[in-house]
DNA sequence: ATTATCATGTAAAAGGTTACATGATTTG
DNA sequence: CAAATCATGTAACCTTTTACATGATAAT
């Protein structure tokens, strides 16, 4: 799937490596990521599948840059892609979950500890969730032909602030009950 | 984490791969998933550390059960692992955010078909969630040293059912918006 | 008759992480 | 003076998926 999220990235914009990742930092980041080492190999990939191509752009005092452009069969596969339906809800795994499940084994205190720390970096992550709206309204002001997307974009961004939210506030509760009944 | 996961579960009992699946894709299902394939897989490894031993029990007409026990050393691994603290909210993957993320690119129509179709997959999750809650009050009552183990166990149901319902919430708020203005 | 359940596994491939290797420039 | 940023990549390893292989019994 990195492979579309790659293509579906350079559909707007020819980047390098580095680019990529950095741009899916701030914007796929909190539903979809990949290291950068990944990210080279999928590109080598990709470019050797004929779905982009690379040019190298030469540099002084810095590495050279070799910056990726989609193709039209780049194009075509992600299309394809974007029209086969999910026909499934994917699962997904949640360190967290998995280890609160198994935790009557713990002490209550270090069960607590636990919680609160997760609490304190959702509510981090909630922070920069709400941050991140300005920057999609800042894109569709400068590129009013980005308003379609910018529509989709600001859905998947809410769609990460309302779950951030809803996890702050069930470790409130989860925290209350171990306080209470543990 | 797979590992993490077998040795939770037996923890609380001896079983056999097929058992651990079939216990897994019921209770931890919507946080953490594995194949058959691989639990056979992780089992054997998980054996091959001496956190684990396994006895066939032959049996007639059936292939013979292998079943796994947890050893003393498989326990401690499973305490030192419940008592890590997770440092940072662990990344998501989320595929149909991804798709939806660069959606813009197709039409319409096509687009509302896939929201829709989530949004009676995801109901249709929160219903077997609700469902669930049975199961783990029924377990206390016949095993009332599982209190413990049951209070978080309904804590993460919780969560569960919680984010299916603000998925559903989100998706309907995202179908209108997408049928006012896309 | 066909499908689901019970039951085990192997092998190949794909996907993803961690560690290694290099090195100048800029910021604190 | 140390750390972050820019920039590329390889190699080993681990995790996960998909496909293959087998076969009886029970339910529809």
């Amino acid at each position: 799937m990195l492979k579309f999220a790659l293509l579906g990235v350079l559909n707007y914009s020819p980047m390098n490596g580095y680019e990529l990742k950095q741009f899916m930092d701030s914007s796929t980041g909190h539903f979809w990521y990949a290291k950068l080492s990944q990210i080279y190999m999928t590109l080598k990939t990709l470019e050797g599948d004929g779905l982009l191509i690379s040019e190298v752009q030469p540099q002084e005092d810095r590495p050279d840059r070799r910056v990726y452009t989609i193709t039209e069969a780049g194009r075509a596969a992600l299309r394809r892609w974007l029209a086969e339906p999910l026909t499934e809800v994917e699962p997904t795994k949640e360190p967290l979950l998995l280890k609160l499940f198994f935790s009557a084994q713990i002490d209550k205190d270090a069960l607590l500890t636990q919680l609160h720390l997760q609490r304190t970096l959702h509510q981090q992550a909630l922070e920069g969730m709400a941050a991140s709206a300005q920057i999609i309204k800042l894109a569709v002001e400068q590129n009013p032909a980005l308003a379609k997307d910018a529509l989709l974009w600001e859905a998947v961004r809410q769609a990460g602030e309302r779950s951030e939210r809803l996890y702050v506030e069930w470790l409130d509760d989860t925290i209350k009950l171990v306080q209470a009944q543990f």
